[in-house]
DNA sequence: CGTTTAATTGACCAGTATCAACAGGAGTGG
DNA sequence: CCACTCCTGTTGATACTGGTCAATTAAACG
């Protein structure tokens, strides 16, 4: 038992492993959810702990039960790039190579579940219906990844504030209302910015009307029709 | 016969299907080019001219097979991010939804090998090893895009031009000189930059005895370890 | 309460963008 | 062969977005 948490107690089984708000075309993948559920293993995760780090064996993936996570790369002098949040059943730490090629660290308590990478494989070797949901979940990752780089590349930092609380809006998909469970430091590295330039931002956003502060951490977006204007979508 | 150019002619048979300069594992890939081959079709793209544009039916993707091309997305405004450069035996235009989700165009005479998604897709369900292989490409790009995000993230002007003149050495393979096939525009857009600081920072290196050009296209690294510490690597 | 940490705000600065001029080739036509 | 134009790339002057440094406020926790 390599893993240093207890095994999912039987009423607890591992989310299903199917996308979250996924819209896309879901060709034959009916029936394979406890092929897969049944080689997982819940593990918590507490703030701020680390699942894995940068250049760590990558024997195992991962997919988010609760609470939320965030994958980052280092530079040398410490500069720290945030590749994604994490939030419930999104997939994570499936690599092509044996190393992670960033670390992933929990952002707040956290429960996965973890899937040997070995097992999958096996799996997906027998049934490609497996290999075809992996591959849907990386193109998924791909896309994603693809609109963060035109929004690091090309986007002002209103524009990249106004296009993250419209992703976090849509991903949490509770009205108009945002819960960020990042901090503005996270924020900040996740979009190429500083912490300073994240606050400003916001308070200029709220001075204007455009979006409500009742906490720190709590948005509330009266129109997100004005965000989306903001954002300069393609 | 729906594309706009005849079947490759008996000895100018598609490039294999397998990546460039692939140093990873490769479990059970043997065997299966033919089949995929049987499905190619051979493509001309002039210069400058657009293979699909954002949006389009993404009912076919790609490899390259001679010359190069550039996948972009656009805002509104027409600021451009460049997402990859394609140089041959790369594979692009492969998608998760039935849209395209950046326009690629040849920047330089270009041919391309042109596979049907919808075929592919068959042969993936029915024989393992090409989804494994699909999913192989697709990891691939997806490490390559996280690298990205962190250069645009997080890294200066300078560390963006060495990272790119080590990555195309790395990808021409070709000793200590460099024939690039973009424009200066091309490279901005690529990094995040302008021209001009492209141009800037490129006529800086060379002051400093880090690169020659003998033209604009051409460059010689004397020694690749001194950009790589200017590249700042994590 | 006092202490600590996160977030906000302000003053100033630097890296890169913007605007503009200029140089070097590649065609083109006289 | 030589202007002439066009296009790409280089260089310079200046502006501005966002970064840095610093102080203040607010929130969390014992």
């Amino acid at each position: 038992m390599p893993t240093h948490m207890p095994k999912a107690i039987s009423p607890a089984q591992p989310a299903p492993l199917r996308s979250g708000a996924d819209t896309a075309p879901d060709p034959g993948r009916a029936g394979n959810d406890d092929l897969l559920n049944a080689v997982g293993t819940v593990i918590s995760v507490p703030q701020a702990r680390e699942l894995y780090c940068e250049g760590s064996s990558a024997d195992a993936w991962f997919q988010v039960r609760s609470g939320a996570l965030r994958t980052c790369k280092l530079l040398l002098d410490g500069r720290r790039q945030i590749d994604a949040f994490l939030l419930p059943n999104d997939f994570f730490g499936f690599e092509r190579l044996p190393e992670h090629g960033s670390s992933a660290e929990a952002i707040m308590p956290t429960t996965v579940v973890r899937y040997s990478r070995a097992r999958t494989e096996k799996l997906a070797d027998e049934d490609s219906r497996i290999g075809r949901q992996l591959l849907d979940i990386t193109l998924k990752q791909l896309n994603a990844a693809q609109d963060r780089i035109l929004l690091l590349g090309r986007k002002t930092a209103e524009e990249k504030l106004a296009t993250f609380l419209l992703e976090m809006l849509v991903r949490s998909s509770g009205g108009d209302a945002v819960d960020l469970p990042m901090s503005r430091i996270d924020i900040a590295d996740y979009l190429g910015l500083t912490i300073e330039t994240v606050s400003r931002t916001l308070s200029a956003f709220r001075r204007e009307g455009i979006i409500r502060l009742p906490t720190p951490q709590t948005v509330v977006v009266p129109d997100r029709f004005v965000l989306e204007r903001l954002a300069g979508a393609s």
